[in-house]
DNA sequence: CGGTAATAGTTGATTTTGTAACTAACAAGG
DNA sequence: CCTTGTTAGTTACAAAATCAACTATTACCG
C-alpha cells in the first residue's frame, strides 16, 4: 500500500511508451514525407505489402492492428501514386489482392534501408545487449508472438 | 552490406515502440475517458498539475512535450469541467497558473492509482528486472534526461 | 432454394489534430 | 517613449482519425 505512493507519471510505461514512440516516429517521417509524400499509414501498409508480399487489406489490418478505414484509404492513394496494383480474387469476389508495383517496390527498398539506417542510429543510444532486449519486450507489450 | 539484407518490419524500432505505447494507451484510456470523459491530452495535463502541482501552460508543454495547442484545448475542457483552476500572473499577465480543484485532485488520485495497477500489470509481462531496464532505455529514446 | 447473418471494403459525418496566423502583454535598445 | 522583437495563450482553417452506416458478395442453415 506504501509503495504505490512513490508511483509518478515519469515512470508510467504507457506515458514512457509514447513519448519514445512519438519521438522516433517523428523523426523518422521526413523520409517518407519529404521523399515520397506518403502519410504514416501509407508507409505502414507499404512496408508491409513490401516484407510479406501480395496480400488483402483486411491480412494487413491483421498483422499491423491498423483499422479498415485507415486501411483502404491508404491504400486508395498507393493505387493512385501506381505504388500499388489491385487485384480482385475471382474466387471471392469481396477481396482483392494487394501488391507492390516495380515503382513500389523502389520505394520500399528504399525507404527500408533508411529505415535500417535509422534503427541502428536509434540502437546506438542503448548499451551494447540492450537494443534486442528492448525488442523482445516491446514485443511482448504489443501482444506480438513469437 | 549484407548485414542490412535481413532487416525487417518486425524489428523496426519506431514501429515497435508505436504498437505496443498504441496497445497500452488504448488499454488505459478506457479509465479516464469512461470514468471522466476525459481525452488523452486532458488526461495528460491533469496527470502532470497532479504530480508536479501549480505551473503554467508554457511549463507543461515543456516537460510533456505536447503542443501548446492541444494544453490550450485540453485547459479549456479541464476548466469548464472545474477540474482546474486558473489564474492569471499579476506580474507577467500574459501567463496564467493552472492548478487541481478539489475535484480535479480527487480525479487525479483516482486515476493515478488506477495507473499504478495498470502499470504493474503490465510490468507483470515482463520478466524480473527487465521493466525498469525499459524504462532506462525508453527514457534515453524519448530524449528525457536523468 | 430462400432468408438471415457474416465478411471485404468504401463512404460520410463527426471529432480531433496540426499548422499558421492571430491578440495581448512584456522586453530591450535607441 | 516608441519601435522592434519576443513570449503566452487562443483561434481559424485544413488535414487526419474515428465511428457508424453503407454496398456488394459470400456463407450458413432451416
Amino acid at each position: 500500500m506504501t509503495e504505490k505512493d512513490d508511483f509518478t507519471l515519469q515512470d508510467f510505461l504507457p506515458y514512457l511508451l509514447n513519448r519514445a514512440a512519438e519521438e522516433s516516429s517523428l523523426e523518422f517521417q521526413q523520409h517518407y514525407k519529404n521523399r515520397y509524400g506518403m502519410l504514416r499509414n501509407e508507409w505502414r501498409v507499404l512496408f508491409h505489402l513490401g516484407n510479406y508480399g501480395r496480400m488483402t487489406a483486411t491480412e494487413i489490418g491483421q498483422r499491423a492492428k491498423i483499422h479498415k478505414t485507415k486501411i483502404s484509404r491508404a491504400v486508395a492513394k498507393l493505387a493512385e501514386r501506381r505504388f500499388v496494383v489491385r487485384n480482385r480474387d475471382e474466387q471471392d469476389r469481396r477481396a482483392e489482392h494487394l501488391e507492390l508495383t516495380p515503382q513500389g517496390e523502389a520505394a520500399y527498398r528504399d525507404l527500408r534501408e533508411q529505415a535500417a539506417i535509422y534503427d541502428r542510429q536509434l540502437a546506438s543510444r542503448l548499451s551494447e545487449g540492450e537494443s534486442e532486449a528492448l525488442r523482445h519486450m516491446l514485443r511482448k507489450l504489443a501482444g506480438i508472438d513469437q
